[in-house]
DNA sequence: TTTAATTTGTGCGTATGTATT
DNA sequence: AAATACATACGCACAAATTAA
């Protein structure tokens, strides 16, 4: 199972009656194969095996993991109230101050952080949608309360960066490791944006695929 | 230089004051970025070329910096001709052995190197590819050459790496540097793989974008 | 909070096997 | 056949990070 621990190489060195250098030497093999995963200090670990992600029109986050095999999870940092910046404003299409909701989270897959998120709402569009994500912790949820019954991602913007102090200890990463980082907006049935978010992905966790059918 | 002999194992370990097992270690990285090759009861020599080192090629490439501006540039890096590893002839649907094209270049914008990438092609499925791309210099046209009129992008798959050595050095990034890589298949009207490609961005330089209409 | 035990990471020394020159 | 050189393995020691007492 990924997360289990492997017996230490001293263990494993008398076990199998050969010197520890022997296996260490057989250990780096699966760790180049991404097998498994050493921790100084800790032992050496089963790796998850990157999650699959698919990425289309419409990107139901805990579907797809549901879909794999995965057993999601969401955990709210923040949820705030604010004003929309300049770049934000222009991404939801609203005015720069326009009051928007914040939605801080970290997404997990059987238990190992896989992303951070960023989510904002504009309120001017969505009235009450902050209580309404309160109360149901459910985007898709909030979203129906507050008048959106569908929504889909219009856009899509991808590159790495490297993981600050920070985002390295939500993702349980090394600082600077390497994070794929996804911008996107999602629109109504009308073609206005109601969500415009940033995800930071765990590289070593998450491959996105498209799919062209 | 190429086929240059290093010194001995014994002679580095004596010469820098360590041990050959650190010698040893040091080499091995050397190895698996491709740099140098050993021979046992020979020697260590400087590999020919960065060899048997993922890369990748990505579609529509040039059409999409051209449109934005930019001056796009092609430069091959090596063509070769050798035999599909297990992976490779997975992804391809071709036996393990089979021969294939090996196709590695960087890719540039305005003269700044912004991806490496390697494209492997079944020569299975098409004769004489390897003459006609080295007179072309056009996957596209080599392609059309080799039979195959029109090809589509089947998957493509994302993930954030960390650049190797030999990568920084390509793309004029520091090693370490987050990369964005994209593997992808492209296939024929008939849906057979003709083309398996990685690609390696370098993540300041590029943004991906995906639209959905 | 501090300490101690555990575990991986790194290095040195040595010996033996195997391929090349 | 002999010397050279890489490949593999064993044993020991210590550093660095983690974990538990």
């Amino acid at each position: 199972m990924p997360g289990d621990k492997l017996p230490t190489e001293a263990a494993l060195a008398e076990r199998f009656g050969v010197n520890r250098h022997t296996v260490r030497h057989g250990l780096s093999a699966l760790v180049k194969e991404g097998l498994v995963r050493t921790r100084r200090g800790a032992g050496v670990f089963v790796a998850a095996t990157p999650t699959d992600y698919p990425i289309g029109k419409r990107v139901r986050f805990h579907e797809n993991l549901i879909a794999a095999g995965r057993k999601p999870e969401k955990r709210v940092l923040q949820v705030e109230e604010r004003s929309a910046t300049g770049g934000e404003a222009k991404a939801l299409l609203v005015d720069e101050g326009d009051p928007i909701c914040a939605y801080h989270g970290l997404s997990l897959s059987d238990g190992q952080p896989i992303a951070i998120f960023e989510s904002l709402f504009p309120l001017t569009r969505l009235p009450g949608f902050t209580g309404a994500l309160s109360e149901t912790s459910s985007v898709t949820e909030a979203l129906r309360m507050a008048g959106v019954s569908d929504y889909t991602r219009a856009t899509t913007r991808l590159t790495a960066v490297r993981a600050s102090v920070t985002q390295a200890l939500h993702l349980q990463v090394s600082e600077g490791d390497p994070l794929l980082r996804s911008t996107g907006v999602n629109v109504d049935e009308a073609k206005t944006p109601i969500e415009y978010g940033r995800t930071w992905f765990a590289g070593d966790r998450v491959i996105l695929t498209f799919e062209e059918p």
